[in-house]
DNA sequence: GCCCGGAATATGTCTATACATAAAGACCAA
DNA sequence: TTGGTCTTTATGTATAGACATATTCCGGGC
């Protein structure tokens, strides 16, 4: 929802008109942001003053500077499983198993009446609906539903799914700032056991997560990981202190 | 396993200083750090060069700084649910619901022979081996089985865990700087089928977590959670550029 | 005792400058 | 083309000083 206040430090203001422009997807990964000098001379201030700005964006993450070359919006992160979006397909592969992917339905709807949540998501706009199925050495492995914001994702509308499951192309296409986990434990229904090929009432992972960018609510996504084959895992530090 | 390297530029050095002194306890919560111009006086260095240091490990979350009354060791952060180490306690009081706790069992023991991780955990010392339920109104919530190394945390032993359950306790005692977690679904088999009160082949979370303290392991626990009463929840931001 | 205002002080921001260092790019030789 | 030097350049580290600002502390007036 809302927009970065932009503090009244000028090392802040300098921050966060690169952050927005990284964010916004203006400047996407890979190219190289302003030189110190040149930054100087936009804000007519010393350059201990833009680097202090770009040494936080480097702490948080969005920039990395290399001697000599410049300073460059830095590579989306990789994944790091729990704590991070998991990329189905890069972790099935790099256990050295097969992967295939398999899409049952793909609808562009409205959001429905009685359901608030899908409102908020839809922003008033459209919602692409996605079913689909990966499998690990062709036996299934997770069943995926999702929706996702066609006015906060327009280009979204333009991919088929087909061949590439949504969230592999959400996490190519899409920066995201923020999102939200559920894990549980439930027991399949037929629906799940029929898709999962796995037996009525076996224990699968569920994970939900919402997804945002700045504020804005991108996708909704709930997968059914199949019965005892599969586990989360995360590596991490203590949560500190909240900036902002 | 390895300690701080010291890097070779003096803030660096200055920090990881005053970030050992921090994560080995000898300054707690709360603390007072010297000022800036005591760290100037003891590293003969100008007043930005601490101020970067101190910079740092504000951005890292282990300082704050107070204009006027000077920097101090940071509170440990509170919790943040998934991607931090749960207090189960809080949470369900936090729901409105009576917790309540009990030990099942609490054994000091060597590290068995065959188990490679049990050694690495031991390190040569004793092993704390407890076992205790974790309830919500009444009902059985989590069965808890946990290790704890006494060589690293040799204040364990003096705590018989009645009426304070491990986490609770290491959480308040022991700081921590890594974790790995590895959450999966599972039936039921007897034994926390029995100890839960549930049905035998009932879906359960099953969460396993190691924790380390500047590369010391520090424990190992189990947790499962009983059915699909429970769900673990996260919120978080990419995980982006590793530092150090 | 209590409230308010001023002095003291530690951090917060910023400048201008200096030298170090990694690495891209150019140049030259085999 | 290949391979090795040398130059150039943008960032990396550090200094010394200036002024701003938020608090704590202390003392005076009621």
């Amino acid at each position: 929802m809302s927009h970065a206040p932009a503090s009244d430090t000028l090392h802040a203001r300098i921050r966060s008109s690169i952050e927005r422009k990284i964010l916004s997807g203006a400047w996407k990964p890979g190219d190289r942001i302003p030189f110190e000098h040149e930054l100087m001379e936009k804000y007519q201030c010393s350059r201990m003053t833009v680097s202090k700005a770009i040494a936080d964006l480097v702490s948080a993450g969005l920039v990395v500077r290399r001697r000599r070359a410049g300073s460059f919006v830095a590579q989306p992160p990789v994944h790091l499983s729990i704590l991070d979006i998991p990329d189905i397909q890069a972790e099935i592969r790099q256990r050295g198993q097969e992967y295939s992917y398999k899409r049952i339905a793909r609808a562009v709807r409205k959001s429905a009446r009685g359901n608030a949540e899908e409102q908020a998501l839809a922003d008033g706009g459209l919602l692409l609906a996605v079913e689909c199925l990966h499998s690990a050495n062709k036996r299934p492995f997770a069943l995926e539903r999702r929706l996702i914001a066609l006015k906060a994702v327009p280009s979204a509308a333009d991919a088929n799914f087909a061949h590439v499951s949504p969230g592999a192309w959400l996490l190519d296409h899409v920066p995201w700032t923020q999102a939200e986990h559920r894990v549980s434990a439930i027991s399949a229904d037929v629906a799940v056991s029929d898709a999962l090929e796995i037996d009525p009432r076996a224990a699968c992972l569920r994970l939900e997560r919402r997804t945002w960018r700045n504020g804005v609510a991108i996708t909704h996504v709930v997968q059914t990981f199949a019965g005892e084959s599969y586990h989360l895992a995360g590596s991490f530090t203590p949560t500190r202190a909240k900036r902002r």
